[in-house]
DNA sequence: CTTGTTTTTTGGTCTATACCGATATATAAT
DNA sequence: ATTATATATCGGTATAGACCAAAAAACAAG
């Protein structure tokens, strides 16, 4: 246990407040009472404090108290594009799962796409994603193997763009996306529990480099009835 | 001059690297200097020192000293097309600061959006939305008064949709976007902390019920300089 | 010149105390 | 009962000092 005591403060009202010590909007014991029960200063009790409320945790009003805040997540809404946007304003909680991940040849769509060289190989991710339980498209994802070669899987499947930046210096450009619809096929009906045949919105995406070089390339099957993507130019 | 002492120093340290005092990737003096520099405890200094770091402003690194950073928010697309997910995409924290929340006659472009009849009413509700402590945009969205006439002020900023949709049994169905450019106004300058006439993106969105119905009309100006949102189809 | 070790510098954490202004509550006046 | 006023509570700001671990710089050894 070597993290600072404000940080085990953090951890432990945390706790307490995922416990139902403290409901909803209910109001926190001030910071003088919690600091001598903790056995802490006030200025390293205040910094616990800080942290939750920073999180969304906690919300102060001065002379007041430190109360409970409602939600976190609720913040985002308003322009209904993405999926998990839309899964959240719904009351939804998005989800994925990963079919595959493994390196091999590059299609030639993708040696197009993503400008390979002769003997280059490519990362391909597959993966669901649901809006709760239901599934709502399939996702694949294409990556030059150089690129990401020295990554753990969850670096790449977590937070790819993160890790890109950070480890391998790359800086994210722009994105080019496609919109059309297509038939579902076979394989990707069973995924997402609909008939052959039914109606998919499809999303290709080229992300670049802000040097200019392609480095991901999506490919995204939406359920037609489960999902709306509108663009209007 | 009633603001904190340590809202000054920022304010000062600010200026100075906008003067190019000290340039981007450089070391600024180190807290202690600069804590008799201004005749402020450490603490203080570091509060101040603390805020530019929260805007993306200054980096911290242990033992080394503390840098100008190299960008303020990149402009960067990922995988997305929503605020909230390119925010976090890029590591950042979304959130977002409600300006006004009021009642109100409706424009005219609004009653022809809206497909209003003469008397009604409108909501209309104006916020900031930020990437870190970056605001990226100014978002003013309109909603027919009748709609969200017995809710309360948090279940309108928090989760429209799903207020909607639990409360009004309305659902939420298609969308349509346009994007153009413009010029930055005095006000909105003012609120995304940039000058008058930078330049802005502008998105507004018009959202439907899933039987036809327009309910929520929103206008997004987003700071050019910070933002980027590319569509190709 | 290179490599390993020590010292110094720097930000990170923490204490104990103090005063301020905003808010809430108890009290007094009407 | 209502309204004005004083008081207590609360978070916000600020001080001056202390020790720690990470990083850099100075130094020593090969």
């Amino acid at each position: 246990m070597n993290s600072p005591v404000y940080i085990q403060i953090h951890n432990e009202i945390k706790k307490a407040i995922e416990a139902g010590k403290w409901k909803v909007g209910e109001r926190i014991p001030a910071e003088r009472e919690l600091s001598t029960e903790f056995s802490v200063s006030r200025m390293t009790l205040r910094q616990a404090i800080s942290t939750l409320v920073d999180e969304g945790i906690l919300e102060r009003k001065v002379g007041s108290g430190t109360y409970v805040a409602s939600q976190k997540v609720q913040e985002k809404v308003s322009g209904v594009t993405s999926f998990t946007e839309l899964t959240e304003a719904q009351g939804k909680k998005p989800s994925s799962r990963t079919i595959s991940y493994h390196t091999s040849e590059p299609s030639l769509s993708e040696i197009e796409k993503l400008q390979l060289n002769d003997g280059d190989l490519v990362l391909r991710m597959e993966r669901i994603r649901f809006a709760d339980a239901v599934p709502i498209c399939y996702e694949t994802a294409t990556i030059p193997e150089k690129l990401v070669s020295d990554f753990s899987k969850s670096e790449v499947t977590k937070s790819l763009y993160k890790t890109l930046e950070e480890k391998a210096g790359l800086m994210i450009g722009r994105a080019e996306q496609t919109v059309s619809a297509m038939l579902a096929s076979e394989k990707v009906s069973e995924y997402l529990d609909i008939k052959r045949g039914d109606a998919i919105l499809r999303l290709h995406q080229l992300s670049y480099a802000q040097d200019g070089t392609p480095f991901e390339y999506v490919r995204t099957q939406y359920v037609g009835e489960r999902f709306e993507f509108y663009l209007n130019r």
